[in-house]
DNA sequence: TCTATTTCTGTCCATCGGTACAATATTTTT
DNA sequence: AAAAATATTGTACCGATGGACAGAAATAGA
């Protein structure tokens, strides 16, 4: 198993080298065309580019892990969901490194541990309102919408623009509008704004 | 690190001082006010208090395990919701207290396998990365930031507009428009609901 | 004292966001 | 079948937002 480096960032490489020193260091168009099933590639998120780098190599049976200078929930999820299978800090130490490189090549899936809270968290609301409270925070909120709507809603709760939400659910920015004032006046906030403190106030999962 | 317990059971802390000799047995009161961060409380959650305890002493910096003489999943995923950063049964084996106290204060998670199972489906280790530099999360966001700025953006952060902002803090909108570009600039956000996005993430006080 | 930082303000302008009028087609309910 | 709800798109209007140029006063540090 081979492992490759992406990042814009010199200095890093020395880091790496150390951790793995049979690693390759390159481009993300040199990792793509070079790289074989089962390999692992690590990728710097100041790559601009590295969800879309994600996207690409996943499905080429690459491991994909992230580090990140300042991590944070949201990209991390975002990292998960594009299919990475680890989420670090650039500057974890060596060790550290070399643990999540076992983890991730043996099938898990490493991340921090407060986002790991958090998604156990989310789950419990979602188990335990199945179980016993059929009427839940979901329907208070989001249940008086339409499916279309809810999903406009969500998008705009992750900090979408219309022309965002219009491209994702592939429909014209009018019509995100319209669903968007039907969401303001049954949810009564004025604004995007409103609305996102209103979903996240009671529903974590938008974030997700 | 210092070992605190918390629990109304007399016959617990003969168990515990056996377990952990240099640890202390006292009141939620006397623990928030003498425990010093990174410290380990151990909370019963026959403590009916236990999660608004836990809400407080985690914020501290104090490392929280929740112990239960019925363990089930709700109440855990309850306590990993607070912060609690373990959930074991009360009469646990003094062995596997020592190891919860070794995983909990080196940033892992402690809970039962079944729990771990339910929710993530196998697909999670949980293992746990530490991530250097513990600077709080408030300082990562806003600690770049001057004092008006932080003003401005927990202003709308909170959902206010630029004419509300430039009310409450009795400046012309022209001049919050202006620290808006300097926040945005600052914390590489495109605009204020992205800013939203990054405060409410790891600093829920601002939007409560 | 000089400099850098911070705070506050101005005008202009392009874009975004939301509403007010719409209309049409599809699906669901009665 | 008729009615209601849902989903879609259009034009026009206007306030809110954010950047592009600014400038000026106060404060803090070297």
């Amino acid at each position: 198993m081979g492992h490759w480096f992406v990042t814009l960032d010199a200095s890093l490489k020395a880091r790496w080298q150390k951790a793995f020193p049979d690693a390759q260091s390159s481009t993300a168009d040199v990792v793509e065309q070079h790289a074989k099933s089962g390999d692992l590639v690590w990728i710097a998120s100041s790559v601009a580019s590295w969800p879309t780098l994600t996207q690409r190599l996943v499905p080429m049976g690459l491991t994909v892990v992230i580090l990140s200078y300042s991590p944070h929930d949201k990209e991390a999820l975002k990292a998960l969901d594009l299919g990475a299978r680890g989420y670090v800090h650039t500057l974890a130490a060596v060790s550290v490194l070399e643990q999540v490189a076992l983890v991730v090549s043996n099938q898990g899936i490493w991340v921090g541990q407060e986002l790991l809270a958090k998604v156990i968290g989310g789950s419990f609301r979602a188990l335990s309102q199945r179980t016993e409270a059929p009427a839940n925070d979901y329907d208070d909120h989001l249940g008086v919408l339409t499916e279309r709507e809810r999903g406009v809603a969500l998008a705009v709760a992750r900090g979408a623009t219309n022309k965002e939400v219009a491209r994702q659910l592939d429909i014209t920015e009018r019509t995100v509008k319209a669903h968007l004032s039907a969401i303001f006046r049954k949810l009564s906030v004025r604004d995007r704004l409103q609305l996102m403190l209103k979903l996240s106030s009671t529903n974590e999962r938008v974030v997700s």
